[in-house]
RNA sequence: GAGAGAUUAGCUCAUCUGGAUAGAGCGACGGCCUCCGAAGCCGUAGGUAGGCGGUUCGAAUCCGCUAUCUCUCACCA
């Protein structure tokens, strides 16, 4: 598809250089990377559109009189001999590529390529690291972290696609303040129980804890303070401190590793903020000397952000200690240093992109060079109907919670469809369909954007969603199914030839531009893109096998060619829908 | 006070780097299961793209002003 642009590209531009000589214009000649097409909005007007409108001022005369000209000449001079044919319509030429051997070459990479149908090498060679998730040890995984786990594993799964080596990992928040609130409810009001004691999941059991803070909170005025009592003794190293630390810490990610599970995300390495947050001191203390920072009368450390239009910052207390910045900068180095990545990519709320700003400048300033490198991935808050989620009045919906409540809706719908025996093992489908719903829902939407989580609307299972595709999915693998029990002497031979219908030609069009989606979707860093590809491709299809019959035909032949097709629509489907996290389903 | 982002159909979202009549889903209304699974397919209704101005042959898209909303500007993380 890319090449027959390209060489359509070349014959406009050197029609165009004719019609500039017939003109008797002095311009420069016109360069055939300078040509843009598009599709056109309908494809009955063809294949690709050029417009006409840039070569309106240079040519002094209007675009349709220029397209009308081109058109001629093309067909004059031969010059789109085997590319297809071109007809001018209004301001546009219109071309109409050479169809069979784009049927044939298309139907025949994709099964050659199979699973790995759609990947480039665009970044090939280049390692890139991938931060995402970052939960906290003090409660369980909330649906903010969901859409940032989709986002993290699908933009991931995109840049390997790409060709690029792949790095995911995470950065656990395990130390502060609010790590010691959940410690010092715990030491209070525990009696000695455990997760197993009480039979619930570890991030569970030590986020109740956390609740449990902030109700004594209320009470008691000194809890605060006990708090910051806390945090003295674990930074000093307290034995008792550091044992309840590690326990409880143990519970929560033990906890936060079977949702991960579940929601199909892995990592190659985590990060402890306890390992690294004071990694970033001596960095500082390096800018310091070399004169990227500078110290204050009190003794703290600051930087001052006037180059990038902001006010300056504090990067050490008085005292010595490092802040959230600082932690980041030591990360950031220590991570590189591990892994020399080429670009990473920091997948974190949007509310902090100042801090990114920040932290990206810091780091080029005291000269690393692959701080140009690194980019915030930032995506919007999820709001409920409600508004915001707000753990204060107890609207943070737990990741969990939402995940069976799918989870046992799609159980329903399965049962309700009387579909229990046919799809096998019920609750693991049912637990797929549910991921689907939920990863489809998050990653449909452009990640910078805050979004609505509309638990009514993600919990629907038709239209516009994650099920509705695989159903899609399932519905074709049900006919290769039935192809496969077919006798042998009855599957007829695959001619490309008969694809003639303008919706098969709609198909093999949309299946081969499956591999410039993907790099769409690396260029903008924007899942979306997958999903709505997805989206079209399932709809298409769709329409095409209602009104087609696949298999059922009397030709033998046609039935193996669109079997063929039908196969290819397939290996986009699949492949596609690993790139966002939404589980493929053989049955449904 | 300053910075960043958002505003498109009743609701949730698309609209690729400015291009042909702004598209989907949900919801509403109306059709389609002796036919490869109806979680499906087809059709109807619904938009002055927050508002005003500008640039352009052409603006949802770029620029300015303005309204409303969100986030940020901590020696919190």
């Amino acid at each position: 598809m890319t090449t027959s642009s390209d060489s359509w590209r070349t014959a406009i531009a050197s029609a165009l250089n004719i019609l500039k000589t017939e003109k008797g214009l002095d311009a420069p000649d016109i360069d055939a990377a300078s040509i843009v097409f598009e599709i056109p909005p309908k494809p009955e007007l063809g294949d690709y559109a050029f417009p006409m409108f840039p070569f309106a001022k240079a040519f002094r005369s209007a675009p349709p009189a220029i397209a009308a000209r081109v058109g001629e000449i093309l067909g004059e001079k031969a010059l789109a001999t085997g590319l297809g044919s071109a007809v001018a319509a209004g301001p546009y030429l219109n071309v109409r590529i050479e169809k069979l051997s784009v049927v044939e070459t298309t139907l025949r990479s994709v099964k050659a390529a199979g699973n790995s149908w759609g990947r480039g090498t665009a970044l090939a060679g280049q390692k890139i690291m991938v931060e995402f998730s970052g939960p906290n040890t003090n409660k369980p995984l909330h649906l903010g972290h969901l859409r940032n786990d989709a986002l993290g594993v699908s933009i991931s799964r995109v840049l390997a696609a790409a060709g690029a080596e792949v790095r995911k990992v995470n950065i656990i928040n395990n130390r502060g303040i609010h790590i010691c609130k959940s410690m010092l409810a715990y030491m209070k009001f525990a009696n000695g129980t455990t997760p197993e004691s009480e039979g619930i999941k570890g991030d569970r059991f030590v986020g109740n804890f956390y609740v449990k803070f902030h109700e004594y909170a209320q009470k008691n005025p000194g809890a605060e303070a006990e708090a910051q009592e806390l945090m003295r003794k674990w930074e000093s190293g307290d034995p008792e401190t550091i044992e309840l630390w590690k326990k409880m810490n143990g519970w929560t990610i033990a906890g936060i590793n079977v949702t991960y599970k579940r929601t199909g995300v892995s990592f190659e390495k985590a990060y402890f903020e306890s390992d690294t947050y004071l990694k970033g001191r001596e960095e500082v203390m390096k800018g310091l000397e070399s004169g990227a920072f500078y110290r204050e009368e009190d003794g703290s450390v600051w930087v001052d952000l006037a180059e990038i239009g902001l006010d300056k910052k504090v990067l050490l207390r008085k005292d010595g200690t490092s802040l959230y910045v600082t932690q980041d900068i030591g990360t950031a180095i220590y991570r590189h240093n591990d892994w020399a990545f080429n670009r990473m990519v920091y997948v974190v709320a949007s509310e902090q992109q100042y801090h990114f700003k920040v932290l990206f400048h810091i780091l080029s300033k005291l000269g690393y060079e692959w701080a140009k490198n690194l980019y915030h991935l930032s995506y919007g808050m999820v709001n409920l109907p409600e508004g915001k989620m707000k753990s204060r009045e107890g609207t943070v919906v737990d990741a969990d919670d939402l995940l069976d409540g799918l989870r046992d809706l799609a159980k329903e719908e399965i049962l309700s469809k009387g579909r229990e025996l046919d799809v096998g093992d019920i609750d693991e489908t049912a637990e797929k369909i549910a991921l689907g719903a939920l990863h489809y829902y998050l990653l449909q939407a452009t990640p910078t954007k805050d979004m609505l989580f509309n638990p009514k609307e993600s919990l629907s299972f038709t239209g516009d969603t994650g099920p509705y595709l695989q159903y899609m999915g399932a519905r074709i693998v049900s006919i290769l199914r039935k192809w496969d029990e077919l006798e042998p002497g009855k599957r007829g031979r695959f001619r490309p030839e008969l694809l003639t219908g303008p919706e098969e030609w709609e198909l093999v069009k949309m299946v081969a531009s499956f591999p410039d989606k993907i790099a769409e979707a690396y260029r903008e860093m924007n899942p979306a893109v997958i999903a709505a590809f997805l989206y079209d491709l399932a709809k298409l299809f769709s329409r095409y096998y209602h009104d087609n019959p696949i298999i059922n035909n009397l030709d033998a032949d046609l039935n193996a060619t669109r079997l063929e097709l039908t196969q290819a629509v397939m290996q986009s489907l699949k492949n596609g829908l690993e790139l966002i996290n939404v589980p493929f389903l053989e049955k449904m």
